[in-house]
DNA sequence: GCAATAATTTAGTTTAGGCTAAAAATATAT
DNA sequence: ATATATTTTTAGCCTAAACTAAATTATTGC
């Protein structure tokens, strides 16, 4: 499998929610920053490899084969960016683009001795669940931050959106995974919120709001 | 620079252990088990980057842009497989393939990190010297064990030979880097020698003992 | 139900990096 | 010194993975 293919596979699995419905050649396009005319010939070649589900003008979906395959290239991305942040001192919003290199490397000791170097962790840097060996992922009940009521309390968990710039603000706010947020109050007005965490007090926008998980409690 | 003109790089390095001399197409298309037509249309291209002065009929040289080029992936290639020798529970028969794959990931911060996680190593598992980040090599006064007269001692500081077999072989007869070596007599018939290390003596062949670096003592 | 629009596929190119076969240059051996 | 052998280059093809432009199919609005 090259390296090309790898991220057609892994791009259709992040686009289709539930394993069921079929991902337009669009969609891939867009999420691949490539032309439709592109996509239509690689899904063709994974049709042909079994790995995807290809009817023409249908869109593709995952085969059961073409699923594991995904999952076990988001395993390896996950277990890196884990690495780079806990051995290497990089930030959570360094990792990303290097791990996106690293996930492409060939080697099943590699990666089930980098699993027991980090200790086998549950989730990633952005709190992604990582997948183990046999491509199951641990469900998990995190709610969007912005579901909260006032009075209500969480954990914060992970983040929707892992662009640099979110992070970034993130670390600006001084809002890390691991913190216990308060919901003080909501503003009808924008839909942003008032939070407490530690001894301090922050309003932070509806997107804001929408783009980071908590974990009730 | 992509993965094969990264390779190319590294093989015409290897290859000119005088950075004067020419190195022959047939040489290159060899080592990097290709064509020697390929060859050639690969060194046009580095000579068009200015990583390689050629001259058509006359072979290949790197230029001081080339030799920092192949140094650095060199360097990577060898930080990594101390890294999985000493954190991933390679062995040191191991590591190469894998090390092949990671040596092109680019991203200066990760190898400065990695540097500094492994402790500055100064050389990799076989005794090879890792280049530090500017492309100097810290030269060494290893010799083969070959040259050592009955009775003279050293420490085992490389191997020059470092494919699995022999790995392995030397991993069989219970030689490791570090170990303290006595010739205790050579054999003129097949120019093999008995050495004492520890508690135990053992014969060597003259192939063994031509593929094996110590530093006296 | 049909025309307009949007999505998708096909056809034809491009570039990187291979290959084979043939031509050209260099090296070697009488 | 020249014929032979070896090395290297050239010419022409191939495949993977892109692209553009044109053709085709699906969808939508009336
Ligand atoms: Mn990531
Ligand atoms: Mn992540
Ligand atoms: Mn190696
Ligand atoms: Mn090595």
């Amino acid at each position: 499998m090259t390296l090309s293919e790898e991220n057609y596979l892994k791009a259709i699995y992040h686009l289709s929610r539930d394993a069921q419905d079929e991902v337009s050649t669009n969609a891939i396009a867009e999420a691949m920053e490539t032309k439709a005319s592109s996509v239509t010939d690689m899904i063709k070649k994974l049709s042909e490899k079994k790995l995807v589900k290809y009817k023409r003008y249908q869109g593709a979906k995952l085969t059961e084969e073409g699923r594991l395959y995904a999952v076990n290239v988001i395993r390896k991305h996950r277990l890196w960016e884990v690495f780079l942040v806990e051995k290497l001192n990089f930030s959570w919003d360094e990792v990303h683009e290097v791990a996106e290199q690293l996930e492409h490397i060939k080697s099943d000791k590699l990666i089930e001795e980098l699993d027991v170097f980090l200790d086998n962790p549950s989730v990633d840097p952005h709190g992604d669940p990582i997948p183990d060996r046999h491509g199951n992922i641990q469900p998990s009940s995190k709610v969007l931050l912005a579901t909260l009521r006032a009075g209500e309390q969480g954990v914060c968990v992970g983040v929707r959106n892992s662009s640099r710039e979110f992070l970034q603000y993130l670390d600006k706010l001084g809002i890390s995974l691991g913190d216990e947020l308060k919901v003080l109050s909501r503003e009808p007005f924008d839909n942003s919120m008032l939070i407490g965490t530690g001894d301090r007090k922050l309003s932070v926008s509806s997107l804001t709001a929408n783009n980071l998980y908590v974990k009730k409690i």
